[in-house]
DNA sequence: TTACTGACCTGCACGC
DNA sequence: TGCGTGCAGGTCAGTA
């Protein structure tokens, strides 16, 4: 599932084999994965042809490719199962091909595959700073040195929530999805209800830690995967899974304290956590 | 204004 | 063997 390590796995991909490439041609193989672009698949592909990415940016989970005519970009989500492949036109098209672009230089192309149809591709417009409109709401991630801790905290203590429901919110915090949230609060020995309100500074700092010492081990190990859906631009997958200490390791002891670690449901989906390490606090939100 | 819920979507695992 | 069901989860519109 990619979060902020893979997708900037796939960014740095995108800036070594994609930028400096001119565009000339776009096949949109599935609506759905331009739904995002308002006036639909035929303006994409016509705002496209022609283009030629002079970078590739990372906002959280999102991606772009800034263009240059200098005001508009190619924008990016990979949703639960996308991928961003560059590969030869000899290698068979992929059963879920979305979106394939081929370049005025030849090969390698660049395909969007996307199992599940979350992710999507757009074209926008970007502000004076550069970010494309669309992700002007999405807060830094906590890896972007312009992250500021402090306000963070502030905002966080403003929040009437549980904390895990604060760091999934990206306009909060970007980058964060349910398996390094679930990662960052074991490190930070915090159960995932307990209320932003009353956190103090030394917990709040806990969560950062945890979450930058976790984000950072993921992206050396180039991404997590669970199954063949996040892979780099090569088809490559990471093998951050390895190092888990809780996620999707339901009943296997904690490796702090010996615990069954614990699955709960949680905001449609699931939350791992030490029972021992992580104790219920006796107000929460749930 | 803020917090929360459900829908979107597809493939796989599992039980019957 | 085949069918039905549950699960995985990021984002956003709608609701409370």
């Amino acid at each position: 599932m990619p979060e902020l390590p893979e997708v900037e796995v796939v960014r740095r991909g995108l800036e070594r084999f994609i930028v400096g490439r001119r565009i000339i041609d776009v096949e949109v193989l599935h609506p759905r994965a331009v739904r995002r672009h308002a006036p639909g698949a035929v303006d994409f592909v016509a705002a496209l042809i022609g283009a030629r990415p002079v970078a590739a940016h990372r906002r959280g989970k999102y991606l772009w490719l800034p263009m240059d005519d200098g005001d508009t970009a190619l924008l990016a989500h990979l949703g639960m199962s996308g991928q961003m492949l560059v590969e030869s036109s000899s290698v068979p098209d992929e059963l879920h091909l979305r979106v394939r672009m081929r370049f005025e230089d030849g090969d390698p192309q660049l395909r969007f595959v996307d199992q599940r149809t979350f992710g999507g591709l757009a074209m926008s417009r970007t502000t004076e700073g550069g970010v494309p409109t669309e992700i002007t709401h999405i807060a830094l991630d906590p890896l972007d040195p312009a992250f500021d801790d402090g306000a963070f905290a502030r905002a966080l203590r403003r929040r009437r929530t549980g904390i895990k429901r604060a760091l999934l919110d990206q306009m909060l915090i970007s980058g964060v999805g349910n398996i390094y949230a679930d990662e960052a609060l074991w490190q930070a020995r915090l159960h995932y209800a307990r209320p932003t309100e009353t956190m103090s500074g030394p917990e709040i700092a806990r969560v950062l830690d945890g979450m930058r010492s976790v984000l950072a081990a993921a992206l050396q190990e180039r991404g997590t995967s669970f199954d063949s859906l996040y892979v780099d631009v090569n088809g490559t997958s990471g093998y951050f899974e390895r190092s888990l200490q809780v996620y999707g390791r339901a009943g296997q002891p904690c490796r702090r304290c010996g615990t069954p670690i614990r699955r709960d449901a949680f905001m449609n989906r699931s939350s791992y956590t030490c029972p021992r390490c992580q104790p219920r606090p006796r107000r929460a939100h749930w």
